[in-house]
DNA sequence: ACAAACGTACGAACCAGTGCGTTTATGTCA
DNA sequence: TGACATAAACGCACTGGTTCGTACGTTTGT
């Protein structure tokens, strides 16, 4: 059925991996099964999360990669498998970026301020994540269930934040009953409605969600919130 | 082109509908055009709930109908006409059961405590509903983009609680510079997470966030933590 | 030489949508 | 009132395009 060729000629377009130099004739293909998986990953992170699990098809996926369908199926396995793999690697890459905030060093409220500006600011740079976690949950969670590696390691994302909640109430300026993991639940769902939800809310209500001038208002008022939320 | 006539024969609907006594013989067929399209809309609702736009089925939903498939295009002319019926069906059925509670003569604080908590227990009895959200921002909003008559009637949902702020602020308990539709945001941020997100978030967290506990618990943390944005 | 990495082309199941014939309800006029 | 015409409501069985997945052969690296 004339499925035409598709062949992505050529092409450096990488964001960085560095190709032999050799070149010569462009006949010539050169293995490079990093590459491939992280590429085969970049797109189907984006392409599951704009059309979601059933949503996404593989044939596209592919269309949009440096290399074949064959390839998806060689590392990956199948749909489910991609799709997992994709899920691992963001949860994966978030947890790495929460790592490199300093905050165990300021003053708990100056600290807790920083947390949640952080918070809002990536989620709102990362929608792909924040869809992508949007997908799982319509999907019951089951593949994050499989995932105990990817558990675990996020579980230990609020450490940072029960720190600042200790010594905030050691030093007297939090309430003594607060408790972390309520704490991180109300964070995440007031910057990730922001995200999330920001197709029907502007719809409905006519404002631009995804305006500057809305966004630093809306950044503004969520941490005001929670510090609001801590006080004794 | 047999297109349909969409007729929406005027008649008191009701969740009632009832049928001609005759009934003879049970190979006779009835026709009744309202409990029909009633019943398809009833159950994709939770069809496309459960698994999204993409991934819910025709056939599976025609099956579980009392009705056939052919039935669901007679009435609804495709998959995405039946899934904006569908949208437009839930957003009309939160609005009309909104309306039915009576804050207008409570004292501002108390309303508003009383709106949250409302607000948290709806969301998490209709979790088909709040599926459907999530499913219709995967898709950008571009459904509820073409439901104008929606829209305009859930912005106006939001006019009671602009009462209650009002009120609010006149009487001194709240504090003057607060914005209803912000206001609004925070609380559909806290109450919707709660059912949203249940899944990665028990999963992570090694809580059962459908228990009656942490239910419980949950819901006085998110009113407290309104309850505290408001004040002076 | 041998395994890993890769591409092409194909198949089988799936699935939205429809052609067409049948039954039920309703209006109309003798 | 009842015969009849017409429209609405309905069901069966099918189709054509889509889509996940793979059989099989080729190239690259060690």
């Amino acid at each position: 059925m004339a499925r035409v060729s598709l062949k992505t000629v050529a092409k450096e377009a990488g964001a960085g991996s560095v190709r032999p130099a050799a070149k010569a004739k462009e006949k010539s293909r050169t293995n490079d099964p990093d590459r491939t998986r992280a590429n085969i990953i970049e797109v189907a992170t984006h392409e599951f999360s704009e059309k979601g699990l059933s949503g996404a098809r593989i044939d596209e996926i592919a269309e949009r990669t440096r290399t074949s369908k064959r390839m998806i199926y060689y590392y990956f396995e199948s749909k489910e498998g991609l799709y997992r793999a994709v899920l691992e690697e963001s949860y994966r890459r978030i947890r790495t970026i929460e790592a490199t905030l300093d905050l165990e060093n300021k003053p708990p409220l100056e600290a807790l301020a920083q947390h949640v500006r952080f918070t809002f600011d990536y989620q709102l740079a990362n929608t792909d994540f924040i869809r992508l976690v949007m997908v799982e949950n319509i999907h019951h969670g089951e593949h994050i269930a499989q995932l105990s590696q990817t558990q675990q390691a996020n579980m230990a994302a609020i450490d940072t934040l029960r720190g600042i909640v200790q010594r905030g109430i050691d030093s007297g300026v939090f309430r003594k009953d607060l408790n972390p993991i309520d704490l991180h639940m109300s964070i995440s769902a007031l910057c990730f409605f922001n995200v999330a939800n920001r197709y029907t809310f502007s719809t409905i209500f006519k404002v631009d969600m995804a305006s500057p001038a809305e966004t630093a208002a809306r950044r503004e008022s969520v941490a005001d919130m929670v510090l609001r939320f801590v006080a004794p």
